[in-house]
This record gives C-alpha cells, structure tokens and sequence, in this order.
DNA sequence: CCGTCGATCTCCT
DNA sequence: GGAGATCGACGGG
C-alpha cells in the first residue's frame, strides 16, 4: 500500500457524513500520511500499540478518530493491511452539502473558510466524533468517502512538511502534508 | 494584525 | 506532571 499515493489520491473525494438520515459532505482539499512503524510523528511509531490506537492496527478501509488536546475529534483513513498502522489524517474540506447542518452544528451563521479548514473543525462541522473509530468507511455507515463526479476543485496538488510534528524530530521534515494550492479551505500552518 | 492562553483527554515519564 | 497530528477568545499595538 503506497500510503503517500493514496494521501493524494484522496484529495478531490467526497466525505461524507450522514446521521438523521440528512448528508453533509466537502470534498477533501488536504490530507497528511503518517507512515506508522517508521515515523516518529505517527501514534503508532515503533509498532506501540494502546486502547487508543488498536484501530490502526487492523485493516484499512476504517476510520480512526482521536482526541486532540482533551477537546478536537481528529479524523483519520486507515489505509493497509491489517498489523500495518498506516494512516492519512484529513486537514481540510470544501463544503459542498448540507451546509446550513453543518453552521448549526459550528454555531455559525455565515459560510467562511473557517467551517470546515483545519482537522478539528471540519469534523465538527461533520459531527465526526471519537464514537466514530472503528467504524467502516466503505460499508453502510454514518460515515464514507465517495468519488465526486461534478465538483471536483481545480488546483496543483502540493507537497509540504506536516503541521505540528516537531517533536518528530528528523520525521518532521518529510513532504507528507498534500493540499490543493490556492484552496481557501486549507489549513494554515507553516508554508502556506 | 499579532501573540498568548485556556480547554481538559490520552499516553508517557 | 507534561506534552500533544488544535482552535478560538482575548488583549495589545
């Protein structure tokens, strides 16, 4: 599984959520691979398995959600094999459905880059929680990832290092961050 | 516009 | 006890 090619690859599909039987979905426009066993910025570095991350461990197609910070619901695609703890983080969305659900559930009333740019907000504006890890992504589920066949932003795909990963020491220096130049919906963060 | 700080969960030391 | 894959409120310039 090419972890870094799939991280760019998902950059231009739908997320989805659906609870109450009523969609909200942006097309993802920034994505971050963390590459496991190898890589001192990801929650499996070493093969270190908790409660936590155990999802991460089994196989791809689920979803990984965690805490950051006791407060942000942070929402992740595992991608490989099972005992293989890849994952891409999702870092920012353009939304395309559902948008008054999703400034309710902001306390927004106006549509900004804000609602849905940076991985904490969007799945807020999502309602992705932590109750949500483990779950399918490709199965009948509260939450997927589909191609989207009309709205597909226009862009160059970019390569920078990744947001908040200092600590990850020579690791924090790896082009694993993608984003669509020129996006409002991107994060910001060093280099943009 | 900018920097600082609080929120308060999970895991490591 | 401390830091983290973060965000928004607040205060000063």
């Amino acid at each position: 599984m090419d972890v870094i090619r799939l991280s760019k690859e998902l950059i231009g599909k739908k997320l989805v959520s659906c609870f109450d039987g009523k969609r909200t979905a942006g097309i993802i426009v920034e994505t971050e691979a963390y590459l496991g066993e190898i890589d001192r910025a990801s929650h499996a570095y070493g093969l270190r398995r908790t409660a936590r991350t155990e999802v991460m461990f089994r196989e791809g197609g689920l979803a990984y959600v965690y805490l950051c910070y006791g407060i942000h619901h942070l929402f992740n695609v595992v991608v490989s094999p099972k005992g293989i703890p890849h994952a891409i983080l999702i870092r920012g969305l353009e939304p395309v459905e559902g948008i008054d659900r999703m400034l309710k559930r902001c306390n927004k009333s106006r549509l900004d880059r804000t609602l849905t740019s940076g991985p904490g907000s969007l799945t807020r504006a999502l309602g992705i929680t932590t109750e949500q890890t483990g779950i399918s992504l490709i199965r009948n589920t509260p939450v997927w990832i589909e191609d989207s066949k009309n709205t597909i932003p226009s862009g160059r795909i970019l390569s920078l290092t990744r947001v908040g990963v200092e600590y990850a020491k020579e690791d924090a220096l790896l082009p694993y961050r993608f984003l669509l130049e020129g996006n409002p919906y991107v994060s910001k963060g060093k280099g943009i």
